[in-house]
DNA sequence: TATTTTATGATATTTATTTTTATTTAATAG
DNA sequence: CTATTAAATAAAAATAAATATCATAAAATA
């Protein structure tokens, strides 16, 4: 896994076998996962990791900008190896959360904004919450 | 004000002093705060509120949609009386949260969202992170 | 290989939020 | 206007996510 270890090293970041193990879970997965997730993910590997280890890696790599954080509205941060700006939806039954495509008219909001007065944009994050095809098919079905 | 009483009325929600007090704060205020500064403000008027009413109070009005709950990436939530659809500008320096008319793109970037197969939208959260007028001024002389 | 610096693991601590429970209060029916 | 009941409150304890502490261990580099 060279990505893994180079952008670390680009980021003048030590290489040990836990942060290249979470970073390169992150870099792999879709799934948005929460500190917690990462941690009992890689406990099957590394079952010495510490969850304080998971905690300040993760904030590390969003030091250096190779995670970014997102706070979809639950208790706890989920993380997202993806720090290109893309929208999130979110299913309000299963929790689940996708990256969505850049889309031209999110492109004609972001320029929209940018000529608003008083203020200086310098990111922003898009959630859309709703739900997914499958949570909305068992929602017709009376499953949920 | 009767605005206050008769939209917990609406809500089935019984008229105490202290949700009146909570809701009518939020209602006449700009400042999205978090449950403790809902809590000091109020301490002055009901000294004998406990915290815990404010969360509770807080959960109860956010379940009959009289609050919207923002998590703005801080450890707390932030409340809103406010619950039509507006974007929020997050100053990074100095932590204020600005409520933003809603403009002609968002609608377009909605009902591009909206044809996205797989997916039913229900609401939508839109953050802007940057620095505010005040702040972007300090910034630029070296303030901060 | 030795040295310096930084990261790790284990644990303790902090802090926001939730739960619990006994008591009080609002709504309403008589 | 009082009695009833269902719900809300205050205070305290409990929970859980995140952070801090610190001794040990392991990377980077000289």
């Amino acid at each position: 896994m060279h990505v893994i270890s180079e952008r670390l090293k680009e980021k003048k970041l030590k290489l040990t076998p836990q942060r290249l193990a979470i970073y390169k879970f992150l870099y792999n997965t879709t799934t948005h996962p929460t500190a917690e997730g990462v941690y009992k993910e890689l406990s099957e590997t590394h079952p010495s990791m510490s969850l304080a280890t998971v905690y300040k890696t993760l904030d590390s790599l969003k030091k250096v900008n190779l995670v970014q954080e997102l706070n979809v509205g639950e208790s706890s941060f989920r993380y997202d190896a993806r720090c290109d700006f893309h929208i999130h939806l979110i299913c309000r039954s299963c929790n689940e959360v996708y990256d969505l495509p850049a889309l031209p008219s999110f492109e004609a909001l972001k320029e929209e904004v940018s000529h608003i007065e008083n203020f200086n944009v310098e990111y922003e994050q898009v959630f859309f919450y709703g739900s997914c095809s499958e949570c909305s098919a068992k929602i017709a079905e009376g499953q949920i």
